[in-house]
DNA sequence: GTGGTTCTTGACCGATCGTTCTGGAACGTT
DNA sequence: AACGTTCCAGAACGATCGGTCAAGAACCAC
């Protein structure tokens, strides 16, 4: 019925992500987004809406894909499980391919369209303190943690080093400083003297 | 010999202070400053260039006057001082006056002038780790804090909390997560099971 | 091939950005 | 009182911002 789009969508998604996660939502202009997917102006706004919407698919589209606990393999004992997951979140940070960091995280710390990312990155918070909890409770019943402490507590501190990790490795600090620090709060967790 | 300022300067770059914080160096505009200073524009540019040199001399401003350790009680045993100065952590990055999170660390992870004050956290930190790590070597060596593990591993695992606290405060996090968070690490610290 | 629709292109808009300039007011010195 | 200097107020600068418009090119259905 009429002329087909010369793009793909996801490829333009994929290039804009790119450069708001580097640079950061005011930083980015529409020429740079205009330059980075090859598109038009028009053929952004046309496809996206404006800027802002732009970027909200954008995070949106990041929000869907990354899973803070994806590296949680559940068929591992669960002192290896949890190795695996914190040595990732150091991995995943300072990943030298793509920006450092947590977009969400930088987007929630921003100014801009703060209050909607944070209420995505609360809500995010929740789910994760919520699942490493019922699985710490789990993996506890099943004899492979430590008892004593709080598990709540316990998720809420790898949750806190894991946005501790991501923060600082964005801010360029040295990943084995961010590897040694999860380290020990994963010892903490496992229950090592 | 000439006209005197009508301004205080340190009041001025309190003010400037203020607003890079809470809405970050891009949607800072220097009409806002100009609005929020009471200067005119000729006036802020003559007294301190341009919205740059501004900016570096707010940052090198809170820098110099921000010291992470500065709630460290010497003079108190060992666990209680490290207990206020994580409180202090908590409490100073969720504090409703001012904005939340720390000023440093939000530049660094920005995209403006972030090389220059990543290099000046890059240091903070490193600082900040090696005086925790001492202090925590010479408690232990008092018989004030148990033996066992690394006191660099410990220290790194405490700076790395406190910049999860300060950016996650400035998310919008709720402060008992944050709170309960620091509480666990400084338990790991302190050697509690 | 033709009509209808959508896409692409590039020029263009007003608004706002950071910055500079000009004119005049306010002070210390002589 | 008169000078020289510095400061203040506001207009104005070019550049860039996000966003739109008009015209032509490319496609599908018929």
């Amino acid at each position: 019925m009429a002329r087909p789009r010369e793009f793909d969508e996801d490829e333009v998604l994929e290039r804009a992500l790119g450069l708001f996660w580097s640079r950061g939502y005011d930083a980015t202009s529409v020429q740079d987004l205009v330059d980075a997917t090859g598109l038009s102006r028009a053929s952004l706004y046309g496809a996206f809406g404006d800027k802002d919407a732009l970027f909200r698919k954008v995070l949106d589209r990041y929000v869907e894909r990354a899973s803070p606990l994806g590296a949680l393999d559940r068929s591992l004992p669960a002192p290896e499980a949890l190795r695996a997951l914190v040595r990732a979140w150091v991995d995943g940070a300072c990943d030298a391919r793509g920006p450092r960091g947590c977009f969400l995280l930088l987007t929630a710390t921003s100014s801009n369209d703060a209050t909607s990312a944070q209420q995505i990155l609360a809500a995010s918070v929740a789910d994760t303190e919520r699942k490493l909890a019922a699985y710490l409770r789990e993996r506890r019943a099943a004899g492979e943690l430590p008892e004593g402490r709080d598990p709540k507590d316990l998720a809420r501190l790898l949750v806190v080093t894991q946005h501790g990790v991501a923060s600082m490795a964005r801010a360029g600090v040295d990943r084995a400083l961010l590897r040694a620090a999860s380290k020990e709060a994963l010892a903490h967790v496992l229950g090592d003297a």
